[in-house]
RNA sequence: GGGAGCUUAGCUCAGCGGUAGAGCAAUGCUUUUACACAGCAUCGGUCGUAGGUUCGAUCCCUACAGCUCCCACCA
């Protein structure tokens, strides 16, 4: 098989991964064969709804190199593909693409509520199935060897159905609870976040202070024991607008300034309504008045006081983004301008002190960056501590192991200051939560079925809570569910626990964590042994990539130009641990000229063996009997000492890569399969070559054997980062044929060799030599002597000299014999004259 | 406020106790029968700063500075 002119990626990539596929090249056998090791990897699933962005073309590199790596080892390897429905996401799309299409009764654009419940799930689902194969093609572009045959959707019916169990399990076990909580929420997105969703921000606010004048109970003024005069608290705070829902002022009770004031109470100002001052050592005497104002159902701390202090809880700040009715005359007004109001209110009623600026931390939703708003409200919570315990430990005791090790501190940080999540969202597209309230007795009914009657009093008047589950809810069953499980499916005994949760450091606790968590508890093991964790992708500067910055690079335009495997092997070289990977194209480009420079040494090979009439000895070589592995073992201690050396080169390489790949080190792997392949492959084997590879005879054959077994060896190796490339070159060696190809391949139409089935090389002693290292140090010492003697004296490669040199000692003497005739020619030299003690050195 | 990581040639990064490395960029030469997506050579760094340990430090320790990230309820 000839190949063409140069590497060009579109020729072939697309065809190869329909030949893989086509003939389920990736499908994982449910049960090992006999001494089989299975090895698992279940995808992080992405947005069904999401285009394939450069974090995910670094997590499916990664992956893949390694299913890879462990199938040619003879694993029973599986790589779980699938898609997350992405609750808010998803749901907002599908609602943008309604609004666009028509108004509703008001003239405002249709929403969700215009279609209901169950019209708007049925278009959303319709979307996921329009959509879903945009991002599955982009995966097999990047060549993915995943088994697409077990392809899961996180709201398929197995999966629904593992959620459900999950759920009931954790309601009897008292693990699920319903309770009224402060939250965080989303007003532009109208549900309750975990905590994780909210992205603390640096926000320029202000510091307003406020007078809260101090009374008797039955409002008489306190008056201040040594001027005589009223008492007026000045209270600062950076939310004006919740003073409509406090309930309470506090002060430190050992604050002097105060100790008068302690059990009295405050007018509130606009409101008028009277609040107790009450004491508590929580605040801060340092910090502005040394006085607070306690806003229960609108501040976390605030909800602390108020449930230690028995506060009432006025919630002011309503759902929908707008003072609620408790706030009097602000009623209906959006957050904004009810403190526009307010502000001005306080300043007409001489009750605002002073402004300044402030520097503050805003919490804004993570999917629309609106500021989230603490609220007072009744949610579904997991209570995590319980669970958390055995998690802490199986990383404690090395069942888990994290990679980069920093992200185990990191782990436990989190897990040992683990709170409930609020596992609630008022969403429609979803799991939806399956309890069912009783409209008679109030009472909850948690079941597996479908429930009509409610559990104690039998009515039938029960109503389906209408929230859906967090998305990650039900990713963080993934390893398992995916697998069958509820049943007890041959897949789940044969993969679970997987082998290597990959994935990017940001979604540690989102994701790891809590898989971690279900994992144990379901499954009463780990859901994966070890956990590698890899960087953020940025732009060349650093920064994040952004649609409204514009400096994204989009995977498929780099694939389109570059090809798949020049973006995974950039991907790879750069995948370090310690810090983020600026990409930049411009390194593809360095990458692509890579994958060329290995194209045309395949091409150098073939060009020896095919008849040419420019090269009187080209032509065919037949392969030894046994294979060139077996005669190059049994004759090695005969072959050219550069033949000997580059042999010994291949096995540090391969020593080099498998401990890449093993260790989670990657990018070191693909430094040495290019310093290996370029450096001394290209750079000085095959020049070399041409020496012995222009006479005809033992020492040319001998090095056709060497050239053709280095390149099958370096493509084997190679493969599992660069899929593409090395299967197209390796199928055009002669020697290659077909084999281990299982039968269900073999016995297609056509049995192209699939490197994927061939054994990952092993290092062999055999073929290490170090003596050939030592003397090809030694030559090429030599002829880097004479290029930089060149060099420095401007002569051109082109101009010919003869080399004086001394040759005294014996070993030198015997040196320039053997390799004199090499050094010539590498070295572009006349001749070699051998010059007395005494006489100078000329050219 | 707590913690982590990073700081090495113009750029992107290796190296991590024993005379500074690669790729790209720049410059020069070369179209020699694998490759100009190339080859060869040259240019280029007191390895963030200041101390300490050591016979010896880019590499270990301690401070400091800058950048990045994570966690945290200071109004």
């Amino acid at each position: 098989m000839s190949l063409g002119k140069s590497y060009e990626p579109q020729a072939f990539e697309n065809q190869r991964y329909d030949y893989w596929l086509k003939n389920e090249c990736f499908v994982a056998a449910d049960t090992n064969a006999p001494g089989q090791k299975s090895y698992a990897i279940v995808i992080p699933p992405p947005n069904v709804t999401g285009v394939l962005h450069m974090g995910h073309a670094l997590m499916l590199t990664l992956e893949d190199i390694l299913i890879r790596w462990r199938r040619m080892h003879g694993d029973n390897t599986l790589w779980l593909p699938g898609t997350d429905h992405a609750g808010i996401a998803t749901q907002t799309q599908v609602e943008k693409q309604i609004a666009k299409e028509g108004k509703g009764p008001t003239g405002r654009p249709l929403n969700r509520h215009d279609l209901g419940r169950e019209k708007f799930i049925e278009r959303t689902w319709k979307w996921k199935n329009d959509h879903h194969h945009i991002i599955s093609d982009q995966m097999k572009k990047l060549g993915s060897s995943l088994d697409w045959s077990r392809e899961r959707f996180t709201m398929d019916d197995g999966l629904s159905k593992a959620v459900r169990e999950v759920f009931v399990r954790l309601y009897d076990e008292k693990l699920i609870y319903r309770g009224e909580r402060i939250i965080n929420w989303c007003t532009r997105c109208r549900t309750a976040l975990s905590d994780l969703e909210v992205i603390p921000t640096d926000r320029k606010g202000s510091l307003w202070s406020l007078r809260y004048p101090i009374v008797e109970k039955d409002g008489t003024p306190v008056k201040d024991p040594s001027t005589g005069e009223a008492t007026v608290l000045t209270i600062a705070t950076t939310r004006p607008e919740t003073l409509l829902g406090d309930t309470a002022v506090a002060v430190h009770p050992e604050d002097d300034r105060y100790k008068n004031i302690h059990g009295k109470f405050a007018v509130l100002p606009l409101m008028g309504r009277l609040i107790p001052v009450i004491t508590d050592e929580y605040v801060d005497r340092e910090f502005g008045t040394g006085a607070l104002k306690i806003t229960p159902a609108h501040d976390f701390n605030d909800y602390d006081l108020g449930v230690k202090h028995s506060l009432p809880m006025i919630q002011v700040m309503g759902k929908d983004g707008k003072i609620t009715a408790e706030g009097g005359a602000y009623a209906g007004l959006k957050f904004s301008d009810a403190r526009t109001k307010i502000l001005e209110d306080l300043k007409t009623a001489e009750l605002l002190v002073k402004v300044e600026d402030h520097a503050m931390k805003l919490g804004l939703c993570q999917r629309c960056e609106q500021i989230a708003e603490p609220i007072v409200s009744a949610q579904w919570f997991v209570k995590m501590k319980p669970l958390a315990e055995p998690a802490i430990a199986a990383a404690q005791t090395g069942k888990i192991e994290f990679s980069p090790k920093m992200h185990e501190k990191i782990y436990y940080e989190w897990m040992n200051n683990i709170r409930d999540w609020c596992i609630s969202r008022q969403l429609w597209w979803g799991h939806q939560i399956p309890a069912w309230h009783c409209q008679k007795c109030e009472e909850i009914t948690v079941s597996r079925t479908d429930v009509t009657a409610c559990s104690k009093c039998k009515s039938t008047d029960v109503k389906r809570d209408e929230d859906v589950l967090d998305t990650w809810f039900s990713s963080a069953l993934w390893p398992f569910s995916t697998l069958g499980w509820p049943e007890k499916t041959p897949a789940l005994g044969t993969f679970y626990p997987t082998s290597v949760l990959e994935t990017g450091s940001d979604i540690l606790f989102f994701w790891v964590a809590r898989m971690i968590v279900m994992g144990i508890h379901f499954m009463g093991d780990v859901p994966f042994h070890k956990v590698y964790l890899h960087s953020m992708v940025r732009d060349e500067k650093g920064d994040k990539m952004s649609k409204s910055k514009g400096n994204v690079i989009d995977p498929l335009d780099i694939m389109k130009v570059h090809g798949a495997d020049p973006l995974r092997f950039t991907l790879a070289s750069m995948a370090n641990h310690s810090r983020d990977i600026k990409l930049s194209v411009d390194r593809v480009g360095d990458t692509r000229a890579f994958a060329n420079k290995i194209w045309n040494a395949t091409k150098f090979l073939h060009l020896q063996l095919d008849p040419n009439p420019d090269m009187p000895i080209a032509g065919p070589v037949s392969e030894p009997k046994g294979g060139a592995e077996a005669w190059l073992k049994s004759n090695f201690k005969n072959l050219h000492p550069t033949n000997r050396w580059i042999l010994s080169r291949l096995q540090s390489a391969i020593h080099s890569v498998e401990q890449g790949f093993s260790e989670w080190e990657v990018d070191k792997a693909a430094a040495a399969i290019y310093d290996f392949a370029w450096l001394e492959f290209c750079d000085w084997y095959i020049e070399f070559s041409k020496l012995p590879l222009r006479k005809a005879g033992k020492e040319r054959e001998e090095t056709i054997i060497t050239l053709h077994y280095v390149l099958e060896t370096l493509f084997k190796v190679m493969h599992p980062v660069m899929p593409f490339v090395t299967e197209e070159l390796w199928t055009s060696l002669p020697w290659v044929k077909p084999a281990n190809t299982p039968a269900r391949v073999r016995d297609g139409k056509s049995a192209l060799p699939v490197l994927a089935f061939h054994a990952f090389p092993k290092k062999d002693i055999a073929f290490s030599d170090e003596s050939a290292e030592t003397e090809m140090v030694r030559l090429k010492a030599v002829i880097e002597a004479i290029r930089n003697f060149r060099g420095e004296n401007g002569l051109s490669p082109k101009k010919e000299f003869t080399l004086h040199v001394h040759m005294k000692d014996g070993a030198a003497k015997d040196f320039f014999k053997k390799y004199g005739g090499d050094i010539l020619q590498l070295a572009r030299i006349t001749e070699i004259k051998e010059i007395g003690k005494g006489e100078s050195a000329s050219k």
